[in-house]
DNA sequence: ACCTGAACACCGTTCAAGT
DNA sequence: ACCTGAACACCGTTCAAGT
């Protein structure tokens, strides 16, 4: 890679991050190239499309909820683990502006939208924690952890029409009473 | 109403309910104007706001929603009628194309978006049948009719991320499965 | 090998002119 | 009172020309 487009795909990426935090993942490409001091072909030549540039500018933040997983399952309980490391994913769903779309292709069904790098992340780090929580009879063996994603996905969804971040431990809450095993 | 505005008060409706199930939400309005034979300008007089457009083109079918509402109450005993009722409501967000957002934005936050149309119809609705649920020890006593709803459009917007329509009942379950009053 | 930016297509929105 | 459609601004995307 020479040197000029290795320094274009840098600056590309953070005028992305603060466009996307500006105006939400529907932000102007043209106006991102400007930012950055490309031509707009340069934008397109990196990332192909909206979602490519998307997905590599929250890459560190999908990196830092997979090692979260990771520190929360040595930390506590496996279930505790798995509810906490989902309310992490609700709130990060809601308030970093621009990520939802993209949390919401990462965990729809494979066979419909094509999986992503983030999907891949997510869903490695959800499938851990579930399969502890499941090993200790805390959750349905019914569910899967894609299954878990989606709720959770759906949860986030139904915070941000109400309350907002306040709304999403009080949701999640009701969801994973369900998720338990009958008693 | 002088007579041709009422005409293309019609034809545009009739034209956007066919271009939102073709296109979804973000159908091309000018391309709605031109299916009812009508210049770009007439379209904004009759419908100033996209939102406006939708919430009368699919009038017809919240109201369909409120009435099935009636129906199930006075047929089933509360808390299936409840529970029937919001399945409904699911199967309708997903599989009638361009309803979603609108469903959405009538479920949000009143203080956050104003209240539509849509917004009144369903939450009477819902209220009602939430009361009868609640009046029979079937629902938790801390859950409000706009909690519900929005718990509901997560619920649909999982599915969707899913297997579509026929994950709707298993991910509907688990919620009311948490939505019980503790045992 | 990579970049630039003009060019094209498309869309939303407004408004002067028309009936 | 209502309609028309040209005009403007804005955006996504491509590609010939340039280094």
């Amino acid at each position: 890679m020479r040197a000029d487009a290795r320094r274009n795909h840098a600056r590309l990426l953070t005028a992305a991050a603060s466009a996307f935090a500006e105006h939400g993942e529907g932000a102007s490409l043209d106006d991102i190239a400007k930012r950055a001091g490309v031509g707009s072909g340069t934008l397109y030549r990196h990332f192909p499309t909206r979602r490519a540039l998307l997905e590599a500018a929250y890459a560190a933040r999908i990196d830092a909820l997979a090692e979260r997983g990771d520190e929360l399952s040595r930390s506590l309980p496996p279930s505790e683990a798995l509810t906490e490391w989902l309310h992490e994913v609700c709130v990060a769903t809601i308030q970093v502006r621009g990520l939802k779309s993209l949390m919401g292709s990462a965990v729809a069904d494979a066979d419909s939208t094509p999986l992503t790098a983030c999907g891949t992340v997510v869903r490695t780090t959800a499938k851990r924690l579930v399969e502890q929580a499941r090993s200790e009879g805390a959750l349905r063996p019914d569910l899967t952890p894609a299954d878990l994603l989606r709720l959770t996905h759906g949860i986030a969804t139904a915070a941000e029409l109400g309350g907002g971040e306040k709304d999403t431990r009080r949701y999640l809450d009701l969801l994973l009473e369900g998720l338990r095993p009958l008693c």
